[in-house]
RNA sequence: GCUCCCGUAGUGUAGUCCGGUCAAUCAUUCGGGCCUUUCGAGCCCGACACCCGGGUUCGAAUCCCGGCGGGAGCACCA
């Protein structure tokens, strides 16, 4: 793998922050600003805090309880070290406090213009009355608004940057708004909440953060800080981006996949359509595949849209050798076996072809009963077939033993026993068939490969075997 | 439309800052072969790329200008 580009200005140590919004959990798309601040961070020796964004936003976006634990729980699955946790939503007075100065200072003006207004004199570059409120009257009207005078979308505060600024994005962004809604962490205790620009140009300074990571639809954002420090008087950090990430397979946004979430199209956030980290642990990706996958791209402007196939490829490489070889047959059809020697009846295959030294399975065939694929059945009835491991048939629901020398002829594979397995697919789908009885012996979490069709992840329970099928 | 960014093979990526060592790296994918009791792994071979046009230069993927293409932002989202 090749190396991450060198930070700039690292002499004095680094500290680094993730700042996920708790509206869901982890996917794949996210790894990477977790990855590359979490190897930065290891680069360096430095420090990395982890900062729940987690202020009350638009009303697509919504904070929500479960979702912090989720994220946590796709952070320490990846092997994302955080020093320390941090809640905006516990930092509100320091907000308010540096909101206070910059209306004292004349630096920010509170805007009466419902949102449309403002859109249009943003478009126009013009100013409207409000901001030459005098500094007095805006800080009135600010505590006012800490009071709850006002009802949502009525006023907000915005910074005076300037209006005939040639990047329309620039001219007097909103800084703190009005929200009625109730936060999963403060309840319904604050009402004024800022937005993402003004809290990070307080918390970079305050939590010591010297290098921030962020994605390029956040570039913007760069330049409000600094426009922001330089009205406090405090010293820049420094600034690197990474473009946005996506697979080719993952068609919905991220808001869509929630809404079939709670639809109950999807069955929740293990649901392997999702592509949460969540679904990819029951899956059995090695978090460590997800890294190399990620780290490949590089901090690179570029956007990314890549196949799976380059993340699964990662993961066979660390899992292949681990996981040990099992038949599974969907959709099986009963063969009987005729002429099968009397004093065979248990069949040993190994393992793992390349590890001779874990061993074998035993398969029991001494009822002459086996299982194939309907498949595989009709692909090849009437030739002459071998059962992978066993002995060479000729292939029908009444199949006739003809030798056990491996021939260079079709090899199929087979089951003993009609253990019943569900196979979740990557698209949802779900193969249903029997396994072997070895399958018997596998714990619970154990990745392991169906022969012919791939790895999966096996989990037991009440209902039997689900298999999470990771890829071939 | 405006602002900013990006443009190396099917997909990603190295190289671009500090021009020659790049007839361009690596991975993945695809095709072929070997091996193999898996359509897996391994090994070998092959396929395909510097967006276009000018300029600077002895020499440009690398620098400059202009096009074209793509992305992000222009939210009281993050």
């Amino acid at each position: 793998m090749t190396e991450l580009p060198d930070l700039p200005n690292v002499e004095d140590g680094v500290v680094m922050r993730l700042a996920p919004y708790p509206s869901g959990a982890l996917h794949i798309g996210h790894t990477r600003m977790a990855l590359l601040n979490d190897e930065y961070v290891k680069k360096y020796d430095g420090k990395l805090l982890l900062v729940f964004d987690d202020t009350i936003g638009s009303k697509e976006k919504v904070p929500v309880a479960e979702a912090y634990d989720l994220i946590r729980e796709g952070l320490d699955w990846l092997g994302v070290d955080c020093h320390e946790v941090i809640y905006k939503s516990d930092r509100m007075h320091i907000f308010y406090e540096w909101g206070e100065k910059l209306l004292k200072g004349g630096h920010a003006y509170v805007c009466e213009c419902p949102a449309e207004v403002l859109r249009a004199h943003r478009e126009r570059g013009e100013e409207c009355e409000h901001r030459n409120t005098p500094v007095n009257d805006n800080v009135e009207k600010w505590f006012r608004m800490l009071d709850g005078y006002f009802g949502e979308g009525e006023v907000v505060v915005r910074l005076k940057t300037d209006m005939k600024h040639p990047n329309p994005a620039f001219r007097d962004r909103v800084l703190f708004r009005i929200r009625n809604r109730v936060h999963p962490r403060t309840g319904d205790r604050f009402k004024v909440w800022p937005l993402l620009e003004f809290s990070w140009a307080i918390d970079d300074h305050l939590l010591g953060v010297t290098h921030i990571l962020r994605g390029k639809d956040l570039v913007i954002e760069d330049e409000m800080e600094k426009y922001l420090w330089d009205i406090f008087g405090l010293p820049h950090r420094e600034f690197v981006h990474y473009g946005m990430l996506r697979l080719k397979e993952m068609k919905l946004s991220k808001s869509k996949m929630s809404r079939e979430i709670e639809r109950g199209v999807y069955s929740g956030v293990h649901d392997p359509r999702t592509w949460t980290l969540q679904s990819l642990m029951r899956r059995g990706i090695d978090p460590q595949a997800v890294r190399n996958f990620t780290l490949g791209f590089g901090v690179s402007l570029t956007d990314v849209e890549v196949a799976a196939d380059n993340l699964y490829a990662e993961n066979r490489k660390l899992i292949d050798g681990r996981a040990n070889r099992y038949f599974f047959v969907p959709d099986p059809v009963e063969i009987h076996l005729a002429g099968k020697p009397d004093d065979l009846d248990v069949v040993h295959a190994p393992l793992h072809p390349d590890v001779e030294e874990r061993g074998t399975r035993s398969l029991d065939v001494s009822r002459g009963v086996v299982f194939v694929a309907k498949e595989d059945f009709d692909a090849h009835a009437g030739k002459e077939v071998r059962l992978k491991d066993f002995c060479n048939v000729v292939l029908g629901e009444q199949a006739q033993f003809k030798s056990l020398e491996v021939k260079d002829i079709s090899k199929i594979q087979w089951s003993d026993a009609e253990v019943p397995v569900r196979v979740v697919m990557p698209d949802g789908s779900v193969l249903e068939g029997f396994g072997e009885s070895g399958l018997e012996g596998v714990s619970s979490g154990e990745v392991i490969q169906f022969e012919r069709i791939g790895f999966a992840r096996i989990e037991k329970g009440v209902g039997g075997i689900t298999a999470y099928f990771a890829h071939r």
